[in-house]
DNA sequence: ATTATCTATAGATCTATAGATAATGC
DNA sequence: ATTATCTATAGATCTATAGATAATGC
């Protein structure tokens, strides 16, 4: 059952795209090879036709989660370049990306898990974030340069804080608490003192 | 090979601590039964005399240092009545902290796994997360008990989320600035604002 | 005699591979 | 003819159990 060369190139896309939402939902070791080639429409043994090993999907699924995470910042903000910080908090701290991690931002479903992994993986990781600080940087408050760094920094751990602890509980107001505290607390301007 | 009934209770007791080390360490789905009564001195089989199956292993050591956690906190606090948030800044966000997820907080090392289990799981987090909570609601800043409840829960989010990135980047540069920048703008007294 | 632990293994699951199959593309 | 996918399976690993062993405690 050969099939045409645009085909490959459609089920490698499509094995990477269940990959990245598996591996949100159900962590990297708590998905295998043949649950995804199933969700994709494929048969187990396919699998190695496209990739070298579950290792390797690993990080071309979380390499380009991590790319799309940081491009849809940069869509966020420049969409509302009146109030960017308050625009990306409205879409970053809400219920349904708490709701849906095999949907949602990588970093808050998988960090945990890419800390145990090897470096590679932490070095995707390390990119993603610095992007995400450097986005940030540009609209958060204060002064100095050095002020807006500690400020975006602090404000990228409450805001992944916030909706992996959210995630975590099954009490549905204090998961609210989290993301409403954070939201309102990185949204005024005096917090960045 | 019988043992004494004290025996009994203490290899229970270390397969518990021995579990808690290594779920830590490698996620709950990162060790399996075998390697954990290893770690403990036991043999594989004699686990299920101790406990009904690896999740219900899971559970309780996870309670277990739910609870740890919660008492440790309230003794930093103890400590250091003169500045009680200083302290507990100190004690949380520290490489020591970072590089020693085996001994060290367990939500910052297995809130995405609890995230990804069953609901008791996720009830004993709720217990914890709402007793840290309270520790913080009592030494933060802020006027009424509203703010401080706000301010409580955007300083648990920032704290651990801190550390979870810390840990999750090969960047020891950036780990410590996450580390840094919430321990700054968390010992701020204008930041409650 | 009771029972905590050990030895051995069943049964399920997981990664990866080998060889067969059948449609594409030279 | 080439090659992407499928079928089948090897080999490793994991949870859980059954029966044997040997030391405790009535």
């Amino acid at each position: 059952m050969r099939v045409s060369r645009e085909k490959v190139a459609e089920n490698r896309a499509r094995i990477l795209d269940v990959a990245g939402r598996l591996f949100r939902e159900k962590g990297f070791e708590g998905v295998g090879v043949a649950d995804i080639m199933k969700a994709a429409g494929l048969t187990h043994g396919g699998f190695y036709g496209h990739f070298g090993s579950k290792d390797q999907l690993a990080f071309e699924a979380s390499q380009a989660l991590v790319d799309k995470a940081a491009e849809h910042w940069t869509s966020v903000v420049q969409e509302a370049p009146a109030d960017p910080l308050d625009a990306l908090l409205d879409d970053y701290l809400c219920r349904r990306n708490v709701d849906a991690p095999g949907k949602s931002c990588i970093f808050a479903a998988l960090t945990q898990d890419v800390s145990r992994h090897g470096p590679e993986m932490q070095s995707a990781f390390t990119g993603g974030l610095q992007a995400l600080a450097g986005i940030l940087e540009a609209i958060v408050p204060g002064e100095t340069p050095q002020e807006r760094r500690r400020h975006a920094l602090a404000s990228l751990s409450a805001m992944m804080g916030a909706v992996i602890l959210a995630r975590a509980t099954d009490d549905a107001a204090l998961a609210d608490e989290f993301l409403s505290a954070v939201r309102e607390t990185l949204s005024e301007p005096s917090s960045a003192a």
